[in-house]
DNA sequence: AGCGGTCAAGTTGAT
DNA sequence: ATCAACTTGACCGCT
């Protein structure tokens, strides 16, 4: 019932995703920049097979593709279309190759832009490169068949009910292809699920449930409650994040992240549920398959 | 080969 | 005012 998700990278496993930097590739003459990118997509589009491969192998059900995956895709001078690259039709074909064995095996795959992302901001630009961002992201999600591009409130500047307007007025600027993929999930700072909720039922945003964001910055609602809340909010299998705090809760940060999952963090409502949950942990696939394990044999037990 | 400084981007809150 | 935190160390130029 609950498919275990991985978060982007692996700890032990000699599988990584390559990048690169706009310093770098600004002081290259262009064709020979675009050389090196095509050869980290390339080799970022093997990865991601292997990757997608060890998470079949280990009863991994969902995996999270990093914002890097086209290095420096929407920079604004190093930046490129994939249709530049010297090999831009293999790297396509390779991505979609990973969408197949994806179908095949059943495996979920989402993206979560990074904080740079912010749809509400009140400063044009930034709204206009994380539209560009998204719209990159969405195109790999369509090669990988990759159906959940999940991303945060962003700031409140002061008036979170106008924020969250600006937010909603931004959507028509989206392409169907983000919009049918864009959730939106609690963070630890401003926006609390409750915050949340009736911008994800007026727009028909899915709710990503983030529990320990929850439990950092909590709302009238119980864990109980924000659960059956944003489940109602998909149309599709729910996708939930879990974590647990680095020092315990009553440590000094306790919204930063633990090598593992603590089972007593993990909310007794989610079993028996048919939920995705990213596990971000930083011993990544051993968190994954320890967490695992330990919903096993407390099912069995 | 090894090492240390740097890396595109936003926002918030702690210090 | 600076800085860490966020999904995370990896890359690059120097020696």
């Amino acid at each position: 019932m609950i498919r275990l998700g991985l978060c982007c990278m692996f700890r032990d496993q000699p599988i990584r995703f390559a990048t690169t930097t706009a310093t770098s590739l600004g002081r290259m003459k262009r064709v020979d920049a675009l050389h090196k990118l095509n050869r980290l997509c390339l080799e970022n589009a093997q990865a991601l097979m292997a990757a997608l491969g060890y998470c079949h192998a280990h009863g991994i059900g969902c995996f999270r593709v990093n914002s890097q995956i086209l290095p420096i895709k929407t920079h604004p001078e190093s930046g490129y279309a994939v249709e530049e690259l010297p090999d831009g039709g293999e790297v396509v074909r390779l991505f979609r190759e990973c969408g197949v064995f994806a179908r095949l095996h059943g495996l979920r795959i989402c993206f979560h832009p990074d904080q740079f992302v912010v749809l509400n901001s009140p400063r044009p630009d930034v709204v206009d490169k994380s539209i560009q961002e998204l719209e990159y992201q969405a195109e790999v999600s369509e090669w990988l068949g990759a159906d959940v591009i999940n991303i945060h409130g962003g700031g409140a500047y002061g008036d979170k009910r106008k924020a969250l307007s600006d937010f909603a007025s931004n959507l028509s600027r989206l392409s169907p292809r983000v919009r049918s993929r864009l959730t939106v999930e609690n963070d630890d700072k401003t926006y609390t699920p409750a915050d949340l909720l009736p911008l994800c039922h007026s727009e028909g945003i899915p709710l990503v449930y983030d529990v320990h964001h929850h439990r950092c910055l909590p709302d009238h609602l119980s864990v109980e409650q924000a659960t059956e809340q944003a489940i109602a909010t998909w149309n599709r299998e729910p996708l939930f994040h879990i974590s647990s705090p680095i020092d315990g809760w009553q440590g000094a940060k306790p919204e930063r992240h633990h090598d593992y999952i603590d089972i007593s963090d993990f909310p007794a409502c989610w079993r028996k549920k048919s939920l995705t949950i990213e596990v971000e942990a930083k011993a990544k696939e051993a968190a994954v398959e320890k967490l695992m394990a330990e919903l096993k044999q407390k099912q069995s037990g």
